[in-house]
DNA sequence: ACTCGGATGTGCGTTTGGTCACAATAAACG
DNA sequence: CGTTTATTGTGACCAAACGCACATCCGAGT
């Protein structure tokens, strides 16, 4: 596969001994929340074991079913996490973005993968896979406290949006589904500015759980009112408030 | 509240002196998949830290938003996760039996409780206070192996079940739901003996995501096809492999 | 035994949202 | 640059499910 090439062709640079690029690497690693107790020191060891990997836009990393032995932090790129039924439509469970990780599950309990990994653009990784992860956990402790917090982020939010996809009807949570992506995308911009959410309307549907024509609708309702703007894989929020005051309907 | 009462008269029984209570209840922790892989040994400090507590069918045991400072584990009755909306619908997000254990979230990441917790019949739980529970994970490591994948399988039930709602009808869900409780609510029983399920229709339908109504009229097909009988906060699954068919259109 | 209240069964009109169909448009690629 | 090809916008129709209304019906309590 084409990513292997790059992953072996990244280690083989000697630049991984200079000072300078480890030192960039722990200082990403300290911002991946499951790592983020950890002093350099600390991280150090880490870093050897983590083997980056490079996958085009719909490309597959895990597939449902498949047993999983290691996990993915995202260095740049974004990945989305589907089920698929029966007759091969799917459903969104969760888009991740850089300094996160997923397929930690597999490697906690020993399950084969439950859903499918997808990148959703180029896409960077860091691999760990499950030995070094498990040796690197029983030196440091610590770091079961804050993989038991992700965990528990996770599963509040999947049973939020069970609660969601019950109460709500598809433009509210269209609305939502937005601001959600909206505040990850970029937290560091002012208030009112514009954000962008770079998704197609099918994905977005996935993801919300409801067809694409609807969403579209819902689109198309919002961007009459002026609350946003859309074009091709591209939405942009223009007025945040009043998509708050939808997603509160 | 009638509970504490109730939970101080227990105190202070000299019962919990005899050693053939706390033998009882070091077997019984020892059933808790969290506990699974402790000796007895390492149980024996967590017994003094748990304080009976008892509920009545209706009694609300902690509520959403409220700061949550306890675990409880369930030694007899049932509990039932909500969520509620604005207007005061609720989505049951998943019900517990004894032996397994609720509440603990809050504990694990310090916020504050994302759903209420409501006893279903009369119930008897064990409390662990957070400090206690917190010193105790310190003291033995490996529960938190068995946190994570109590979490873990609980993410993965959660995100199971997002994919069902949005990819399977009312009917076909209740099939899948009916076939879970009906598991894990005599496990030992045989492979074609009928199945009691206790519960009301409408927390059944708050369970799939479903209206009372729907739910009652998914039943009733289920019930002219021989599959199941119906009563009063009771069903009987007859045929469980028809069920089992119909879960799995 | 009787009554009251919670739980269930069912009919019916209304709504939401899914599906099909197709036009329009913008990116992608030779 | 034109020709594909993915993406989006919308109309029309249809099915699933909600909500309301009521008739039972069972069980608990007096």
């Amino acid at each position: 596969m084409f990513g292997q090439g790059i992953a072996r062709l990244s280690e083989a640079l000697p630049a991984r001994d200079s000072g300078e690029d480890q030192l960039a690497d722990v200082e990403f690693l300290s911002r991946v929340s499951i790592f983020a107790n950890l002093d350099a020191e600390r991280l150090q060891p880490l870093i050897g074991k983590l083997r980056p990997r490079r996958y085009q836009r719909g490309e597959v990393i895990f597939h449902e079913d498949d047993p999983g032995d290691r996990m993915h932090i995202i260095v740049e790129g974004s990945v989305k996490i589907s089920v698929a039924s029966e007759d091969g439509r799917e459903k969104n469970i969760a888009l991740f973005k850089p300094g996160d990780c997923f397929g930690e599950m597999a490697l906690l309990d020993g399950s084969n993968r439950s859903a499918t990994a997808t990148a959703m653009e180029t896409l960077e990784t860091l691999v760990l896979m499950r030995d070094d992860f498990l040796e690197f956990l029983s030196e440091n402790p610590q770091v079961a406290a804050d993989i038991t917090r992700l965990l528990t982020q996770r599963l509040r939010k999947a049973n939020q949006s069970l609660a969601d996809t019950a109460f709500l009807d598809v433009p509210t949570r269209v609305a939502k589904q937005l601001l959600t992506l909206a505040a990850s995308d970029d937290g560091g911009a002012g208030p009112s500015e514009p954000r962008v959410v770079a998704l197609g309307q099918d994905e977005l549907a996935s993801l919300v759980g409801a067809s694409r024509e609807t969403v579209s609708r819902a689109l198309t309702s919002y961007r009459r009112m002026g609350i946003l703007t859309t074009s091709h894989r591209r939405i942009v929020i223009i007025d945040i408030m009043g998509l708050e005051r939808m997603a509160s309907a």
